[in-house]
Formats: C-alpha cells, sequence, structure tokens
DNA sequence: CTTATATGCAACCTTGCGGTTGCCGATTGA
DNA sequence: TCAATCGGCAACCGCAAGGTTGCATATAAG
C-alpha cells in the first residue's frame, strides 16, 4: 500500500467520492484545521464544535477513505494529518472542465460572428 | 437576481453545497456532457445512462440549487446549460488550501533545519 | 383532431448519512 | 495502584438522498 500506487488509482477518475467527502461544512472545517500543517488529534478537533467526538470521529472517517487525511497514533491519542494529494486533483478537475467550457464558448462566438 | 450579486453572495464561504452536489457519478458526468457548450435537454442527459428520466431530473434540481446549471424552457423540452462559476470557486478554494498547506510545509521545514 | 414526445408533480420505498449514547480497552500521570 | 484522558466499537435513531412508478399537462407532428 505505498502512497505512489494509491495516487496511481485515484487519478483512475474517482473524482466523486472526493467531492462528496468535502461536502460538508464539519468536514471542510476540519480541512481547514489540518491545513495549518499542524496534526490534530481526535479530541482537539471537538474543541470548539456543538459535536460529539464520535461524531467527528465518523468525519475523520470519511476524510480518511477519500484519502483527504491519514492518522497516526502516537501514545494515547491518534493525530490526523492533511493528505494534500486529492485537493490538488480537485483543484485539476476544476481547471480541465473550465477549460474546456470556455474552449466551447470560444467556438460558439467565433461560429456566431462567421455567420 | 443578476449574475453578479448571485455570484457575491456564494462566494461567502458556502462551499460546501457545491462540493456535495459533485460529490455524485451521475451529476458529475451531466458536468461532463454540458461542459461542451451544448445545451441538452432532460431526456437527452437521460439517454445512455440507465437511469430513469426523473432520476436525471431530480439530479438535475440538485445541480439547479448549487447554480452549477440553469435550465430555459425551449418549447415543451427544457434545456440545460452548464453555470461556470461555481466551479471557479471550486478552483480557488483547491487553491487556497494548497497553498496554506504548502506554506506551512515550508515552515516546518526551515524550522527543522534551523534547529 | 389525434397521437407521440418531453416534462412536471406527487407518493412511495430503501438505504446511507449525520449524530447520539453506552460501554470497553489502552495509555498517562499522580 | 487508581483515576483520568483518549479512542474504538456497536447499537440505535431520524431524516434526507437516490430511485421508481403512475398520472397529468403542454407542445409538436401527422
Amino acid at each position: 500500500m505505498s502512497r505512489k500506487s494509491l495516487s496511481a488509482e485515484r487519478r483512475r477518475r474517482n473524482y466523486a467520492p472526493i467531492f462528496a467527502a468535502l461536502g460538508d461544512e464539519t468536514r471542510l472545517s476540519i480541512v481547514a484545521k489540518l491545513s495549518s500543517g499542524e496534526p490534530h488529534s481526535i479530541a482537539r478537533l471537538t474543541e470548539g464544535t456543538h459535536l460529539t467526538r464520535q461524531a467527528v470521529t465518523k468525519h475523520l472517517r470519511v476524510l480518511e477513505d477519500a484519502h483527504l487525511v491519514h492518522s497516526v497514533r502516537a501514545g494515547r491519542e491518534s493525530l490526523y494529518e492533511l493528505d494534500p494529494g486529492p485537493i490538488r486533483e480537485v483543484r485539476e478537475y476544476a481547471e480541465v472542465v473550465s477549460a474546456h467550457w470556455d474552449r466551447a464558448l470560444a467556438r460558439l462566438k467565433s461560429l456566431v460572428e462567421e455567420g
């Protein structure tokens, strides 16, 4: 289960699970906290929210399944850290769709002007 | 309801609904079809899928609520077209998070090297 | 006018998601 | 050793998501 092979698998057009994982405010806020680079424990990530630790744990599981995050056990706590790969893929997806759209518009425009 | 004001509202950090709308393979394929620039009717979007027209209609509703798509009635059919704004916002979000992460990593690295 | 096409609306079903509670094991620290 | 802290596991709950079927309505085509 090397990271390389995982990344290769992912690139095979499975964007939906990534978007789905990001489609929740709680999870977006977790991503925001972790994007500081500092690993956070579950208890730490639960602080400030009105949620149960279990709820946060479930959200972390979702993020982990989408490879947006990974955890390392450190003593009695497990530290979560951001995994930036999928976020880059999201950016690439958005760029591709935007580019496709822009080219299509340009084509339509030139058709109209020629006509 | 000018496009400007809509875009301004959206920019207020409501990324979750956009991601959620994109977090489904069927809807991603709809977006892909529409990114060609050519408006598609519901019947047209249903062709090739193993889904009911009603199911596709519901997905279109979700995309519409997230402002990823809008429809125009043309005779007896309603044509759907891509709305590129939210996709751009997705790209911006991904860029911001990536940049934040990269800066954090650079900071950590320099700390290690100094120490 | 009649029929076929394209959609809308509403009810209904099943499943998954977000969330909670309760209990148990492991690690830390006094 | 004993208590407190951090997590994992499992059961349970309500509700929305994804999907279907059936029927109604408007437009197009013959």
